[in-house]
DNA sequence: CGAAAAGGGGCATAAACATGCACGAAAGAA
DNA sequence: TTCTTTCGTGCATGTTTATGCCCCTTTTCG
């Protein structure tokens, strides 16, 4: 493995992990940890990530857990929630599971909202407490960290008792070939039944994520309705629509 | 866990506490009293807190934003769930519900604790997101926003399948000859089914709950194990504790 | 005052670190 | 090609850091 490939990919696991530990690196990246302290001096002194003893952090934003990340999200997720707002009705049943973006677009629920929401995010769940009239039914499961969502068996049984009419999919990685896919097994399973009992389907994305692809896959991007995103290259945004997704970029 | 991120944790603690205790954090954080000394210190030189004996207070905004009834029944709480942690040990199934007495419990969950926590309600998942050795069960069900608590026929079939060691019950009203009480029939069928499945269970109660009824009973007082409280009338605390309930209330 | 809790300084230790050196692979020049 | 240079890496070394423990002092509070 290149330098450069390494401490890309030292990069890209700080940005999902939030820390890194330098022991812990040199056994993921089958390195030694003079090698990882090199690596991390270096993109330290560019400015790319706050070196501490015995690892590293990331760089802006202190970022402790779930509930402050959301806090410090950027405006473009808002804008994409923002969007997708009007694909929401009164008297719908309405799937959501978890993810940042996905959070916002419970935060700027109108009030006045009269709906059944479900929901594996206790976040998500916790931000509907004001809404008088929306219902909201939780899955239980196994709390999964990570993304901070319920998972395992017993929400996979829990969701053969119902139907949506629209899923609100948080979107982990996107490629028009290769489908929609997340990082872990179990996730990937979920969601891929909260894909079948769903009439449509909605996923907000943000154009980081668009072709790249992680582990599992969750189904084709054909399953998709609507794809609200950024505004998108033609070239991509065609690849999409020509699978009859309903495609909301501007 | 890195210093630094220890030390962002004191920070969110005292931003949300307003105060923090070093022998606590040392429980909490699962380190040496000497380590939260040197931490404070560290903060305190930065000018991040101001140090004060026995731990540290909030630099900013001075302490007077709450009414002084409620800051003082927040400590009481607080200094329950203290006094309950004891009752928690490794390699326990806990099964915890609402309340905000109970809320602050998990939130002074030692970090170290190797357990399997099981609740209905979604604060306390969230609070046990940077318990890395806690395995958290999430029981889904419709969440009745009033306790905050997910309830319903899906919660108690859930609770069909689980058995826990300890169930630290919230308790909203508590008389030593009707029983336990909550306004709500489905709360009070959850209750009964989490009474059912454990084997010992532990209520924390301030005194303006004691003796008082509300609607629909759960259970009568013997069933509990422990009865956390403040200060008690030695005749009341002779009631309960006839019953063969142990009374910790010193 | 006196006991108990909290603090401070010093010490020990294990983990993390910096540095110099050696080896091998890749790149470039003869 | 073959020799030389450079670079990235791993290893051995002595150093620094983070932490817990001990002992003694200071503070708090009944």
């Amino acid at each position: 493995m290149l330098k450069e490939e390494r401490q890309q990919l030292i990069l890209q696991i700080l940005n999902d992990e939030h820390k890194v530990i330098a022991s812990d690196l040199s056994k993921r990246l089958a390195v030694s940890e003079d090698t990882i302290r090199r690596d991390l001096k270096e993109l330290d002194s560019l400015g790319l990530i706050k070196r501490v003893h015995s690892g590293a952090l990331r760089k802006g934003p202190p970022v402790v857990d779930f509930s402050t990340r959301q806090t410090i999200s950027n405006e473009t997720k808002m804008a994409l929630a923002n969007k997708a707002l009007e694909f929401i009705k009164d008297e719908m049943v309405v799937l959501i599971d978890g993810g940042t973006t996905n959070l916002h677009l419970a935060q700027q629920l109108p009030l006045s909202l009269k709906a059944t929401v479900i929901t594996n995010c206790p976040h998500i769940a916790i931000s509907l407490n004001n809404h008088k009239d929306v219902e909201v039914i939780m899955l239980g499961g196994t709390l999964f960290k990570e993304s901070m969502v319920n998972l395992g068996i017993d929400t996979v049984e829990a969701l053969n008792t119902m139907r949506a009419d629209l899923y609100i999919m948080g979107i982990y990685k996107i490629d028009a070939q290769i489908g929609i896919s997340v990082p872990s097994l179990s996730e990937a399973l979920v969601k891929r039944k909260m894909v079948n009992i769903s009439t449509e389907i909605l996923a907000m994305v943000t154009s980081d994520k668009i072709n790249t692809v992680s582990n599992h896959i969750v189904c084709p991007t054909n399953q998709l309705t609507y794809l609200v995103t950024e505004q998108l290259n033609p070239d991509i945004k065609a690849m999409y629509a020509n699978q009859g997704i309903q495609v909301i970029d501007e």
